[in-house]
DNA sequence: CAAGTGACAGATATTGAAATCTGTCATTCG
DNA sequence: CGAATGACAGATTTCAATATCTGTCACTTG
């Protein structure tokens, strides 16, 4: 509480551990590393977080947020037609993605990583991403744009099938020349079959 | 070509170095121990292959075309509609790989990684795969079943849109309970989206 | 007494020397 | 003479010793 020494909370914890992984990477980052950045014992950064897992997981968590909450700006935009919000949505996530992909490339290999050890974070973000586009199925269904029996299976469906443009195990494939065209491609595949 | 000394061809190495994989994985596999499985010196094998990079690229190269050849079965119906054809090929498709992934996961892996590492040869693989099912949209668009201004661009379109059920790279999520749903759903909304 | 510490045991990672491998080529073999 | 060999240099991998890390906890500190 004095002026100089600010107080170790969880967020300062996850902030300086998220500052180590970009300089360290995934595989040297260690919890001693975390503490000397916060210039406390290792001890006190277990007095938040009970494991290494659990903080690296809820790093996982908090970047996973951040992005989807991006998103959901567009998945609320009720100016505009179903088609061209859905299409927006999507191209947003795929825009997103490959910015941050092919902008700082070891950063994005660092948090593939931290995704791939965290599958039920990693879940519960898809489970958030997935209900966002149900909003927007199901608006078009109301405005009479979309058909869709079950428009949460429809919007599982629609983002398995958008998989290769979101996906991180394919993001080599996103600075191809003509990706883009591929996108098109599978988007008006894709919203022609919700065409009533 | 006396009766116990068969001549040394690229087919026999191909054969051993698939049994050398096999036995002791991708990152073991040495060409040391191919020629050791063939009782011959390594400096032979280097006759036959320029390099190790050589030999297990054409080892790929093999694999993937086994499996091309036996999808290339059902894009040849002609008997059945246009739909059937598409679902069953997709369906042939996603049952071969999560049975290779299912029945053996290690030597699954073992192919994983080459396949990563030729990327060129697995492009040629994609290729193959993708004119066959231009065959069957183009046969569909002739029947009046389907709509399709580039057949081509379409057949490159349903493959990608079907990444998730024959992707290597998502191989974890073929085991998990409901995927032949998923499955359904992504390839009836494909589906609509053909209809003219 | 709540927040933080640091010594400790067992697990994991690093390191550098030794072993093995890759790819070449002059030589042998049939 | 063409196919196969094996010794070789340089690159890569293995292995065991050494160092570091993880997670705990009895203890200190404000």
């Amino acid at each position: 509480m004095s002026p100089t020494t600010e107080t170790l909370t969880a967020e300062r914890i996850l902030e300086a551990t998220e500052e180590v992984l970009r300089r360290h990477g995934p595989a040297k980052a260690t919890v001693v590393d975390v503490a000397r950045a916060l210039g406390v014992s290792h001890g006190s950064v277990y007095r938040h977080f009970r494991t290494k897992a659990a903080l690296r997981e809820a790093v996982t968590k908090r970047w996973l947020d951040r992005t989807s909450q991006a998103l959901s700006g567009i998945a609320a935009e009720e100016g505009r037609g179903p088609e061209a919000r859905l299409r927006d949505w999507f191209q947003g996530l795929f825009d997103a993605k490959r910015r941050k992909a092919g902008h700082d490339p070891e950063l994005f290999a660092t948090y593939s990583v931290l995704t791939d050890e965290n599958g039920e974070v990693v879940g519960e973000h898809i489970d958030d991403l997935t209900a966002q586009l149900t909003r927007i199925v199901e608006a078009g269904v109301a405005a009479g744009a979309f058909t869709a029996a079950d428009p949460a299976a429809t919007a599982r469906a629609l983002f398995h099938a958008t998989g290769r443009f979101h996906d991180p195990c394919h993001a080599r494939e996103w600075e191809r020349p003509g990706v883009q065209d591929e996108f098109d491609a599978v988007l008006d595949l894709l919203l022609r079959g919700l065409r009533p």
